[in-house]
DNA sequence: TTAAATGCAAAAAATTTGCAGACGT
DNA sequence: ACGTCTGCAAATTTTTTGCATTTAA
């Protein structure tokens, strides 16, 4: 709430209850999908619409305030962003998490073995969460 | 061809024109799109509709014959289901290619730290490619 | 011969757009 | 007060489905 609203202020856009409630929930730890963002925010906020939330999305993402996180057979998520990460997929529960890991020497591999100028990685992790390995 | 033929026999399905020419467009280094495939396949065989490269990606993704490739920013890739690799994509020409490292190293440490057991990982890098470097 | 695949058209799902009214600054 | 944002409805785009016909085995 202090700190959504500060975010948002930052970014020189508008603060707007609508916006407020979306960045509030991708402040958590969880990652949710347009529909997750969309589902979750009614209960608080009835009255918003999809077609908001897909324009605030949109929108935060050409100004590169969140991003957009693909993980494989599964519909994209959004996170806040933030400093590089990687991130862990729990095909069990559906949950992703972030982790932190240094990737300079694989980043440095495969530039050297691939000639690219590399910029930016993405790493994703499939498995299951320690919780879902217990049962 | 001959062996695009031999790969859908070995995952018993009936060898049709449209499959050959999926899999052969898949079968070269560029990894293409839904759209991409049903552009391309066109030109040499004008009356194959897109529902049917629909129908047949979908069934090839449940076969676990062909994967998706999830890059940000871009639409999905399909490629023919290969030993486990990563990905490097060119943010100027477009185009997504192979490469193959060594994950262990990474993978353990994600374990450890998470807790997690993991089972597969997704590792796209993007950046410029050398021949776009040139320019 | 027969089950499975194709292509079409229609349906469903996902995303975007236009615009009038509401709201933040 | 002004320009931006919202919500609605309609439009687009993407993907799936049903079904009559064709085709591979």
């Amino acid at each position: 709430m202090e700190s959504s609203e500060r975010l948002l202020r930052e970014h020189g856009i508008k603060v707007t209850p609508q916006r407020l409630s979306i960045v509030s929930e991708l402040s958590g730890r969880v990652h949710m999908s347009i529909d997750d963002l969309y589902q979750s925010i009614k209960k608080s906020f009835p009255s918003i619409s999809l077609a908001t939330v897909y324009k605030n999305i949109n929108a935060m993402m050409d100004m590169n305030f969140i991003q957009e996180v693909k993980i494989p057979n599964q519909k994209s998520r959004f996170e806040l962003n933030k400093e590089p990460h990687s991130h862990l997929f729990c095909q069990k529960c559906g949950k992703v998490e972030d982790i932190e890991l240094e990737l300079n020497t694989i980043t440095t591999q495969a530039a050297q073995k691939s000639g690219y100028k590399i910029d930016e990685q993405s790493l994703i992790f499939s498995g299951i969460c320690p919780k879902c390995a217990k049962n």
